[in-house]
RNA sequence: GGGGCCGUAGGGUAGCUUGGACCAUCCUAGCUGCUUGGGGUGCAGUUGACCUGAGUUCAAAUCUCAGCGGCCCCA
């Protein structure tokens, strides 16, 4: 029988929906059985990842002067109205309390769903002068929204691991150095998951409620579908106004304060998961790997003792250099080992056994080539490093190929349909004139919504002279339409 | 926002139309023991379920209603 047909689970990802599914079932990220819709259970392995991007998002935010912070989760119903538009954008998907206890309460209590409302009449307080500027804050909690379309482990939860910064600044200016910062921020934490990601400000009608202007920062899944995996919102003083933030001057007037937000979420899981899986499971990138190195001792008979005392002095070795490392002494056969490491994505797997020991070498498996090497335990402090670097090229490789080949130019209808035809369905980039009746025309003929307009590296609104996809009429505006998750 | 399908052990299935006992069944799951050990070792034994609530009935996995949950399609 081929190998392939005694393969006990199976794994496929061109059914790209199915396999998300079943490879966080299989790697034991997440359980979904809990019995409330939206509300997953974090297992020790899924939530060793997620804590492990906490970090990292923390390492940047508090080396860029920004101070953590905890909320409450509930905000009276009265703080939340203040702002209008930002009623209106989450009205239909809060959670409210409405009795402590028996009795009902005066005000209801709402569970946050962001926290602009809680934040905001503390930071009324707090800011007195411009001596208290820039005030930048970070934290990392639960938000809760009340989905009611189709919910995803990670993508489109209820209950929602966010990570949300906000700041005040003395004029606009200085918000637009913090928006640039945030960009800055944005890319060391996505250079450590390997992904690649687009940079796109959002059209008017499709930016945070009570934005001046939203910046999405969306990947690409092999599935060609967007998934955004951040939010940078510039608010000029749609807050600080209604919720009365103001400071003194140099010049002795008071002035309100810009504000800003930047917000991040447990998507950033099921984008690792989505863009570096492959049908074996998932592959970590290494400086999120709860285990980098996981050592597979291959005990014979008679040698068990003598394998196991040098595996667990490998070990020791590997940790003492800095690096989760993992001895696996469970009583099953190595090959079924094997599988489930490579299910939940470990990078690198050390096998030893006595022909090793004998030799003094190691066999290093690799996880995204699924390649082994045998190297020499002289060397290890090298190749342990070699391998992680290696491995982050090799993910940041094949995502950003992925995110390449699923963004492409249509100039028309007619270029459109010829990449339809050769299989292709990812984000379309075109022209637009600017019209409203042409954006809804192009929505429903590409089957796309607006993603919003692409920006460059430098934070530029991109520009190339064209015709409108749908009219024609010449334009230098480029667009963004994707299917999105 | 609208429509449909579904809920039986860790996972997968049958049974439901036409209510009934006796044994549900399979597994890549769990547990015991022995065996084995460089890619899912083999054998034996064993564990474990009818989503929740109300109703109809002598009797409910099966029928009715509601709730909760899951999936799909259309806008």
């Amino acid at each position: 029988m081929p190998e392939e047909e005694s393969r006990k689970v199976v794994l496929d990802r061109s059914d790209f929906g199915t396999w998300y599914n079943d490879v966080i079932e299989l790697a034991n990220l997440s359980d979904k059985r809990y019995p409330i819709k939206g509300m997953n259970v974090w297992t020790p392995y899924g939530w060793k990842i997620m804590r492990l991007i906490d970090s990292a998002i923390r390492r940047e935010c508090d080396a860029t002067g920004h101070g953590e912070v905890n909320f409450p989760l509930l905000i009276p119903k009265t703080e939340f109205q203040k702002e209008a538009d930002h009623i209106k954008g989450f009205d239909s998907e809060v959670y409210w309390v409405t009795h402590g206890g028996l009795d009902e309460l005066d005000v209801p209590l709402l569970l946050r769903p962001t926290s602009e409302t809680a934040m905001y009449p503390m930071f009324s307080l707090w800011v007195r002068s411009h001596n208290d500027l820039p005030l930048k804050t970070y934290q990392i909690v639960n938000t809760f929204r009340y989905e009611t379309k189709m919910t995803r482990s990670f993508i489109r939860v209820r209950e929602i691991h966010f990570f949300e910064a906000h700041t005040c600044h003395a004029d606009a200016e200085d918000a637009e150095r913090q928006i640039r910062e945030d960009c800055a921020i944005m890319d060391r934490v996505a250079r450590d998951l390997c992904l690649p990601y687009l940079l796109v400000k959002r059209p008017d009608w499709d930016k945070f409620a009570g934005a001046v202007y939203t910046i999405g920062v969306d990947t690409v899944m092999p599935s060609m579908r967007t998934l955004q995996l951040g939010s940078i919102h510039q608010y000029h003083e749609n807050f600080s106004r209604p919720y009365d933030i103001k400071y003194e001057g140099a010049d002795g007037e008071h002035h309100h304060v810009h504000q800003t937000t930047y917000g991040m979420s447990e998507r950033l899981v099921g984008a690792i998961v989505g863009v570096h899986g492959d049908d074996k499971g998932i592959i970590l990138p290494p400086k999120v790997a709860p285990i980098q190195f996981v050592i597979i001792p291959i005990l014979a008979k008679g040698k068990t003792e003598m394998v196991l005392e040098e595996a667990r002095r490998l070990k020791e070795e590997v940790s003492a250099m800095g690096y989760r490392v993992h001895l696996d002494e469970r009583d099953q056969r190595p090959g079924s080992k094997h599988y489930d490491w490579e299910i939940k994505g470990v990078p690198i797997r050390i096998e030893l056994g006595p022909r090793d020991i004998e030799a003094g070498t190691l066999v290093f498996a690799r996880r995204d080539l699924s390649t082994k090497r045998t190297v020499s335990r002289s060397d290890l402090r090298s190749e342990t490093r070699r391998a992680m670097d290696d491995i982050e090229v090799e993910l940041s490789g094949r995502a950003r190929s992925i995110l390449d080949n699923g963004v492409r130019f249509a100039g028309s209808p007619e270029e459109y349909r010829k990449l339809s035809h050769e299989g292709w369905d990812g984000v379309v980039k075109a022209n637009w004139c600017g019209e409203m009746g042409c954006a809804e025309s192009m929505e429903r003929a590409l089957d796309r919504t607006f993603l919003g307009y692409p920006l460059s590296d430098s934070g530029e609104v991109e520009t190339s002279p064209g015709g409108c996809y749908e009219c024609g009429s010449p334009t230098d505006k480029i667009v963004l339409l994707s299917r999105s998750y």
